[in-house]
Formats: C-alpha cells, structure tokens, sequence
DNA sequence: GCCGTTTTCGGCCCGACTGTTTTCAGTCG
C-alpha cells in the first residue's frame, strides 16, 4: 500500500514549508497526509479506477497534490519533495518525533550545527552546544534530551495497529502457502500489547521448505536474516523483524503457548509443571520422555489444572491463581459492542460527513453512534461553538429520520478548561442526548490540580463520559499526573462513564488503570474517537484493551442495545450504575 | 494548495503555554 508512504512524503513536505514559512500550504499538505493516511483504499487503485479526477476526490486532496500523486506512482519520486529536501537534507519525521522539536527548531539546528539527525541532535544537547543558541536554554535542551531519551526505550516497537495490519498482510500470504493448514501469530500481537516488538507466527505445514521461501520473498521483507527448514527469521521494511515456524500438528498448542508467553506467565507455567512433575517446552508437556499434551493450549492448561485463559491476560498478574480458583473472568467479546460513542466529523477535523460517518457504523452493525466534534476552545479544528451545536442538532435530526437502522445521538467532545470548566454552556449541554468531556491542553499541571480539573468536569451533571482520561499518547506523550483512587471514586460516586478510547494512538485509559478503576464500580465505554470511515473499525484494540483490563461485558454500557442504552442516559448521573 | 450553508476567489492559522525573553518565537492540539 502506497498511502502510508505518501502520507509521510507530504507530512514531510508541509514541515518543509512551515520551514520555508510558506503561507497556508504547509496545512493543506498536512490536512491531505492525514487524509490520505486514514484511507481504506490503496491510493494506487483509485487512481487506477478514476485517474486524476479520483485522487482529487480524496478530502483535501486538490489538482496539485493529486497530480503529484499520480508522479509518485509513476516515477517513485515527487520533484518537489526532492527539491525542498535538497535544501534541508534532514531526517524530519524522527526529528519531529521529539516532544518540543518543530520544523523552525529544526532548520535552526540545521543552519547553526548542521544537525541531520536525532544522533546528531544529541550530541549537540549533551556537549551543551544547544543552550548558545539564540532563544534557546538549559532548560529546553533537558527537555530535548528527555525527549529523545523516551524515543529510545520506545525504538524498534511498532503500535499495534500498525502492526496487526502488517501481520494480517504477512498471515494471508501464509495461508496460501503450499500445504498450510493452520497459521496463528503469536508473541505480544497475540495478546493485543499496545506495540510489539516483532511478529511471530507458526504454521502446520506439509511444505515447510514452500513455507520458508514465501515467506523470506514476501514483498514486506528488507532482508533474511535467518533462513532453515522449519524456521526462519526476516528484517521487515517497517522496521521490526518478522519470525516464522513450521510445526507438527502435536506440537501446535505448545508452540502457540510458548511463544505467546508472557515470559512471567510461561515462568510460573512452568513452575506448576515441574511440581506436577511435568516438564513444559515448546514442543509440549512431558511425563519424562512421554508426550502429555501438546495439540492444543486447552488440553496443557487442563493437565496443569487451569482453566483455559484469553492471551490477553497472560501477564503474571493473578490470572494463574484465578484460573486455579476457576474464577476467571467472563472478558468482553469482540461481538459485544453495540455503538460507538466518541465519532468526528468534517463538521471539525474529521474526513468525513456525519451522514457518511453513520452509513459505515450502519454496516459494522452499530445501532448507534454519537457525533462528537470538537468545541470552541479547540480552535485548530474549528471547534464547534454553541451556535454550531445547535446548528448540527438540527441536521442530525434531519439524518436520524433519512437514515434507518442506526440512531445518531447529539455529542460534543466539549473541551475541559484549565479550571476544570467547560467551554460550551450547560443549557446547551443539556439539548446534547450525551456529553462528552475532555483534555486537550495543561498537561503539565501538578497531580492535584490535574485531578480537581476532572473532578470538576465530572461533578457537572451533564458530562456522560470522560473521553481519553489521561490524554496519554502510547510511545509519545506519558499520562497527565492524577490520582487514580480519587478519580475512580468521583467516576463512581457521580455517575460519570470513563471512555476506553480504542484508537490505536491513545488506548487510554490503560489496561492496569481499567483494572483498578474496575474495583471502585465505574462503568466504561469503549469508542473509535475515528475521524474518518475507516477508523470505525478501531473498536477491536479499545475492546483488546478492555480485555487486557479484566473487563466483562458488564462493565461497558455501550455493550447496552439502543433501548437499553437511552434508559441509562434518561436517569440522573448518579443513579446509573 | 484546498475549498464552498461566507461558494470559484479570497479566506484559511486560533489560542495558550513554555521558555526565552524585555516583547515574542516556537510548539501543540
């Protein structure tokens, strides 16, 4: 797919522009990189199908961008973006990766230290040459040490949405291999861990050595780095490495045991066994040489006197005792939602209409969605001010009686202030069918101001849910500082929902936070928080995530159908779980 | 460079914070 590649060249161009302090342009590449992200599509088939005129149907995607599109597709280079980044060779993307590092920033380090690079970026920071720099000090240059210190840990681990894509990609190719009959990934993709390492995947095949060949020739892959019979082991061209496998059906279950781990959880598995005197591997259960079980995970946890768990919580983190005690939980199935709760739209900074937006959830099988764009004080999303809100109410209307099959709540992703006030007014909150409210700004604010400002927003009675509570952003931005027992316990105490946003670049709350929270009685709901069709189908990692929390089907209300969900939000906050 | 309930040209990129400043540039959402 050529999307995520041109997504990255024009994400790139405007950071160029914004350098060059071009007026306006840099936000229309950015706005077209994001688009062209989010699309379902291979941008190569729509220009296929529909050419020029196609592209220039993509949002935000006009003659200019859609034309060098079609040079990229054709020639593999853009002359624009090779000409601005003859004037600036540097390596935005890991540069802007940086909290704090921006494209005047960058140019700056450029001209004045021909800094290329995050290795380059460092060296000047750590040999103090960054601190002489005009409108630059101490305290900045920590904060860009840091920064590239937080990259660090995080390097070599893909977001699990990036990564089950290309895993599903890599899954298919092995399907169809010669005399495949089963393939499984395992490792942390297996447990749905919020990045992963690298992918693993093993297969039973009559053909092992056919195995082996499609898999190191796939298209993914950048080099072999190791290539035998029943085992092999790539560099994928998305930056981690990819292991396969090749078993006998007797084995299967151990292998996908194995190798899904976690390591703590195979530790103390195979602790048990070795008191049971078994010997665990690989390859299955032993009674000294003699194979026990091996076939399947189901049969090996019932040898050890457990019952069978979910890979999700395979952690170490009690769930051993629990299946001991035949007291794991019932987690929440894949199936289970019924809406979804936190949907943007082109009315703010969405791709696409609230009519279109309700289409797709139509075809996901949603029975309701709420659409909530963003308010006033987000003003680079062109947040919604009251008269807009009430502007869109009046649409919504109109689309809840065009459309059947699927209802459209009235929301509001209303913005929570400094003070923990709101930035829209509660008698328009009050025409809203749910609320929902959110940070976007002060993330630095002390632990006890943090937790007053969302106490304050959850005391107001119209807030249904707290979007994003802890406005994390996994492998960028760390969790605003609160205190989680006083959260929860406002959560409960006033009826307020706490979200478990599934976009693969929040999933926040997290999953030990959703297992706490669990304890003091909060209700969740898992959203999208999609911009765009495609990320409605996001609700799978919020639900994984949920699951990695311990979370039953209880526990979420947008598991309610419609009726029953409406009846929830008919009564006063407080009386409601 | 894109776009259209302000519609085919003229707007769009606003507001607040941080860190560096003595009046504000850069970053972020």
């Amino acid at each position: 797919m050529k999307n995520q590649e041109l997504a990255k060249i024009f994400f790139e161009m405007a950071e160029l522009l914004e350098m060059k302090e071009v007026q306006f342009k840099p936000r229309a590449f950015e706005k077209a990189a994001r688009s062209i992200e989010a699309l379902d599509e291979d941008v190569r088939d729509i220009y296929k199908k529909g050419g020029i005129k196609a592209l220039e149907e993509i949002p935000g995607v006009g003659g200019g961008i859609a034309e060098r599109i079609e040079e990229y597709l054709k020639h593999h280079h853009i002359k624009d973006y090779e000409r601005l980044k003859k004037q600036m060779p540097v390596d935005i993307s890991g540069l802007t990766a940086i909290e704090g590092v921006g494209p005047k920033l960058i140019k700056l380090l450029y001209k004045k230290l021909k800094v290329r690079n995050v290795r380059d970026l460092e060296r000047a920071a750590k040999s103090g040459k960054l601190k002489k720099l005009p409108r630059i000090g101490a305290k900045l240059e920590q904060k860009i040490l840091k920064g590239i210190e937080f990259q660090r840990v995080h390097v070599g681990r893909m977001n699990i949405g990036e990564a089950l894509l290309l895993a599903r990609t890599i899954l298919g190719r092995l399907e169809k291999a010669p005399g495949v009959t089963a393939v499984e990934p395992a490792g942390s993709l297996r447990r749905w861990k919020e990045s992963v390492g690298d992918l693993d995947f093993l297969v039973i095949s009559s053909k092992p050595k056919e195995v082996m060949k499609i898999f190191v020739s796939m298209p993914e892959v950048e080099g072999v780095l190791a290539r035998g019979d029943t085992k092999s082991s790539v560099r994928l061209r998305a930056g981690i490495d990819a292991d396969v496998r090749v078993l006998p059906p007797k084995s299967f279950g151990a292998a996908l045991q194995y190798f899904t781990g976690s390591k703590d959880h195979n530790i103390l598995l195979r602790k048990i066994a070795i008191k049971k005197g078994y010997k665990l591997n690989e390859y299955g259960l032993f009674r000294g040489r003699r194979l026990v079980a091996g076939k399947s995970e189901e049969e090996i946890y019932k040898k050890l006197g457990l019952d069978w768990m979910p890979p999700e919580i395979r952690l170490a983190s009690g769930e051993i005792e629990a299946a001991q005690k035949h007291t794991l939980p019932k987690l929440i199935g894949y199936d289970d939602l019924k809406g979804d709760l936190q949907i943007q739209t082109s009315w703010t900074d969405g791709a696409n209409s609230i009519e279109e937006m309700a289409r797709e959830a139509k075809r996901l099988g949603h029975e309701y969605i709420a659409i909530t764009d963003h308010t006033k004080s987000l003003a680079m999303t062109g947040g919604s001010d009251e008269k807009k809100l009430l502007r869109q109410m009046k649409e919504i209307d109109r689309l809840n009686k065009k459309i059947s099959g699927i209802r459209i709540l009235k929301s509001a992703e209303v913005n929570i202030k400094k003070d923990g006030a709101l930035d829209i007014l509660d008698d328009v909150l009050a025409k809203l069918d749910i609320v929902g409210a959110a940070v976007h700004s002060h993330f630095n604010l002390s632990e006890k101001e943090q937790t007053e400002r969302l106490i304050s927003a959850m005391e107001n009675p119209h807030v249904d849910i707290i979007f994003h509570p802890t406005t994390r952003i996994p492998q960028r931005r760390e969790p605003i500082h609160l205190d989680y027992e006083k959260l929860f316990k406002t959560a409960r105490r006033t009826g307020t929902m706490l979200e478990i946003n599934a976009h693969p670049w929040r999933l926040d709350l997290k999953d030990e936070h959703i297992r706490e929270a669990k304890k003091f009685g909060v209700k969740f709901v898992i959203n999208t928080d999609a911009h765009s069709m495609g990320e409605l189908s996001y609700l799978e990692y919020g639900i994984a995530q949920a699951r990695r929390g311990w979370c039953e089907k209880k526990d979420v209300l947008n598991t309610l159908p419609l009726k029953r969900f409406l009846e929830v939000l008919k009564k006063p906050k407080s009386e409601r779980f």
